[in-house]
DNA sequence: CTTTTATTGTACCGATGAGTATAATAAAAC
DNA sequence: GTTTTATTATACTCATCGGTACAATAAAAG
């Protein structure tokens, strides 16, 4: 392994298990078996690392998302592969995934938070371009594609979130629950 | 105003603003016009400004939420009352809500995560009580108390960001929308 | 008034923060 | 082999970090 993927790795744990801003550079540093100027060499600084490291995973997540939330007139079951891609991120990527959900709801003038806001709006998008799509063919959902979308990455993230505190399992049965009722409601 | 309070006040606009690791005690003391000594007796550590913080606004939230949680037979009243209790503490308190959203993802080894954890589970308590009493009118619901607080929460909270991001309203007809999903689904 | 307690400050501590100039070493290119 | 480029390090900067010893000041109690 190279060391500029050995930084980012470590950089990940450290950030994803006490936060950007309690981590400093120097334990990075020692945690990858690297001086800071190596680091500087190669992400510039520290935000540049943490930049670095939204990229290098959030390709794959970005990608999984955007697939998964492709719409051909099935609603239930691209909302199904959607969960499941959120869960299959949270399995793959646990660190990752809880770094996002961290800066979620990052404080507005934080560093962090404004350096991932571009990546949380794109997840944001592609599912409310999903529920805008799928209103064509459920006239009772017209107008309400905003609303949706941020109900459902509310829920999905509640569960990643708990999953990733070793207080679930995010499985099938699970994932029925959770879109039955996103899709049906709570007597039902 | 007291320092004790003036204290309290500019930590908590600083560290909803910013995140607790991102803002130093000098700096809250220059904003407080008092200098570190003053600070540390009155709060002994940094920690203890921020178990400070959480108790002196955590009381009234705690209250609100649990008073609006009682559940007497009427399940879309009493949701009705907490997600306006909800909106209310927003709209009341924001930057304590803010600091609160911010920590609810907090990274697992984060000191001001592990902080305000008894809190969050408080709230999630008396939501997750009052499905459990309803499941005894609602036979569909039993069992999903859990799902359901979770679920509850995970909305309501995502829609508190976005209105402490001043990207929407916290109205009455918001409010019927949530609950109207919430309850019913996307198809109704 | 004096004494005690509460409140507030001056000056300081050692460690760590993000970052940098320059040199050394390793690898690639010719 | 030499030269160029890439990679890595030593040693350092100034600022800030959380916190503290002790003193000074203000307020309360007697």
């Amino acid at each position: 392994m190279d060391n500029r993927t050995r930084i980012l790795q470590e950089a990940l744990r450290l950030f994803s298990n006490r936060g950007y801003e309690a981590v400093g550079v120097q334990e990075i540093c020692e945690a990858a078996e690297i001086t800071k100027p190596t680091l500087y060499h190669y992400f510039g600084n520290k935000i540049g690392l943490l930049e670095a490291i939204l990229h290098h995973w959030g390709v794959d997540f970005d990608q999984r998302v955007s697939v998964a939330a492709e719409y051909h007139g099935d609603l239930p079951l691209t909302l199904n592969r959607l969960v499941k891609a959120f869960f299959e991120l949270a399995a793959l990527h646990p660190e990752f995934y809880r770094l996002q959900l961290a800066l979620w709801f990052a404080p507005p003038e934080s560093e962090a938070g404004k350096t991932i806001l571009p990546s949380l709006k794109r997840q944001h998008d592609s599912i409310e371009a999903l529920f805008r799509k799928a209103a064509d063919d459920h006239g009772n959902m017209r107008g309400r594609d905003r609303i949706y979308a941020i109900s459902f990455l509310g829920l999905v993230n509640s569960y990643a979130a708990i999953f990733l505190n070793n207080l679930t399992q995010l499985d099938d049965e699970l994932c029925f629950r959770i879109l039955h009722h996103f899709m049906h409601g709570i007597y039902s």
